[in-house]
DNA sequence: TGTCCTCCTGTAAACGATATCATTATATAT
DNA sequence: ATATATAATGATATCGTTTACAGGAGGACA
């Protein structure tokens, strides 16, 4: 009892297979008589065409393939899920299907996965890979079609958040407060770090506070870092009022070292996060951060890179969004 | 400039494709001399065989599919996550790749999402879909392939947790911490939720712990229905110390509940969760919870789903997990 | 009546692999 | 020398579609 194919509507329609596929695409050189007949027969049988076979000819198989980072510490999985319940509910809108996949060993030795060269897909969405991501490299040399979300490109197209503005809208919360002494606990040096970094410089020199190097002190993401790096902070000389990490994680874990060291947030010392993950909602006290409006990127991703597989040699789109500050409980005025 | 194919290899390396097939399926009757020629030319070219022209002729497409539930309040990043983790690394040891279905109108008229039938897939993985999904019903008459993660069948294979064995645990370690007043936040009503409230009685008859149904106060996993029943369940006449609800966020929902009533967790009430969210670990006291092996089931369920693609005739199987105990500070002894 | 269009339909060749069967070359047995 | 087995290879059909091309039917027009 194999599947039934075009074959047997033909047959059993009496036309040819042609003429199948001509109602199937409804082909306007198709008699209206002869459709309804065979459109009776392809739901009698509830035929469905093998979307295998017309990939093979077709030569598109309009599947796209969402590479995920190996869930590194400061990838967490909210992250993760709203970009791709945006991929997920954008792609209805259009006729192509995700593929997942999460390369294992991705510092080794192997530089594009095999997999995916076989299976001929159209389209690649590549979340916040490193700087010297080999794929990245491959997809730009090798002219895949692909797109950056949180991440930066010459060549391909990306949609990543604007951290410059984030930082600054940040500092501004946190000068409108009436902090000066602002620590920052940068992450992981990449495109987002830099920027960050960048941002809060600039929002002290609009406000003419003087930068101090010795207020920055780098992190890994992981909430042992930012204890870490707090921790640092808390012995400097200068007397800090407010610290703000690179994510949420780090912030949670400055919040910790900060009740160690016998102060109290917000008392003492304001703390803000970034990304708006459920740890900050749910962190005590609830943390002031910045949201990335991760959904609507996935959703922005899906129309740049249908675009850009339909039209491959379009010249490179970046985007920028938007981060929103979110106050919460963790920022007090002084 | 197309991509190369067998018949670019055969016409080079001077073989017949048939010959060129026979060295990329290791076949043992192909010259040492031939082959390493081949081999040689394959390199050079760089050539990957299509995984569509295989799955056409073979009948299989090494295509597996997740379904995920279209996120409702009660199904959370770190759930999915951690299950789509399990998997995404176990595939590796597997000639087969993932795709992901996210069903948006679901409970909307239509039955088996046409997407799902046109692109032959070999199995299906479903997390946690309701009892009555259509889905379900239509996978158990046509026979496809398919795992339950997180929920049960007759027909199909499944994996779910041990819940009733798991609830035990919670009510023994309540009780071993001194609770005899015992409240029950049950969620939705579906396979997991009877199983839970049998281990809760269970649990309860063993150490001659009468039973009191006014101790159940129902939720729908959301954060304010937790509240909402911690509210009716303190109202009553005979206090209780201790709550155990059926997720994390009902229990976060209840502990905020208690506070407005003007009682402390864990000082006047204890507080059980479940799933081991990161709420429940960011929570504001830490959340005693029972931490389920999503991770693992995850992986198991790649094993079981393979050698069902690969054996369909198989009787169906069925596997139950343990859940583990995760002691944090919402509870105290009394 | 013959020519040219238009409209519809069918035939057959793709797409890129695998599988079946036939064929050749070589070695071994008689 | 002939028959037979074995190893390596090639020719060709096949999977389920789409598509270029070729026709046939019928009408319009000279």
């Amino acid at each position: 009892m194999k599947k039934t194919s075009i074959k047997d509507i033909a047959e059993i329609a009496k036309v040819s297979t042609a003429t199948v596929s001509r109602v199937l695409n409804n082909s306007p050189l198709v008699d209206e008589f002869t459709k309804e007949r065979v459109i009776k027969v392809i739901q009698q049988l509830n035929y469905k065409p093998s979307l295998i076979a017309r990939s093979l000819i077709k030569g598109k198989t309009h599947l796209l393939t969402l590479i995920v980072p190996p869930t590194p510490n400061f990838f967490s999985a909210f992250y993760f899920t709203q970009i791709m319940n945006g991929i997920s509910d954008a792609l209805t809108q259009y006729e192509y299907r995700l593929m997942i996949y999460q390369p294992h060993g991705y510092d080794a030795k192997l530089g594009y996965p095999p997999q995916l060269e076989e299976f001929q897909m159209d389209g690649l969405f590549m979340i916040a890979p490193l700087m010297e991501d080999r794929l990245v490299k491959h997809c730009e040399t090798e002219k895949i079609p692909t797109i950056l979300i949180n991440a930066r490109s010459h060549i391909l197209d990306w949609i990543d958040l604007n951290n410059q503005t984030a930082s600054i809208k940040v500092i501004e919360t946190l000068v409108g407060l009436g902090h000066k002494k602002i620590a920052f606990i940068p992450g992981l040096m990449g495109y987002n770090t830099v920027a960050r970094l960048e941002g809060y410089k600039e929002a002290l020199q609009k406000h003419s506070i003087r930068f101090d190097s010795s207020f920055i002190e780098g992190g890994d993401y992981s909430l042992e870092s930012g204890a870490r790096a707090a921790k640092k902070l808390l012995a400097l000389p200068k007397k800090i009022t407010a610290i703000y990490a690179a994510n949420d994680l780090m912030a949670i874990g400055a919040i910790q070292a900060i009740r160690e060291a016998g102060l109290s947030v917000p008392g003492d010392i304001s703390v803000f996060g970034f990304d708006d993950s459920d740890a900050a909602r749910f962190s005590q006290p609830p943390l002031s951060t910045v949201k990335q409006p991760f959904y609507n990127m996935g959703k922005r991703a899906v129309q740049l890179l249908v675009e850009r597989v339909e039209k491959p040699e379009m010249p490179p789109r970046y985007e920028e969004m938007e981060g929103e500050v979110i106050l919460r409980q963790s920022t007090k005025k002084i």
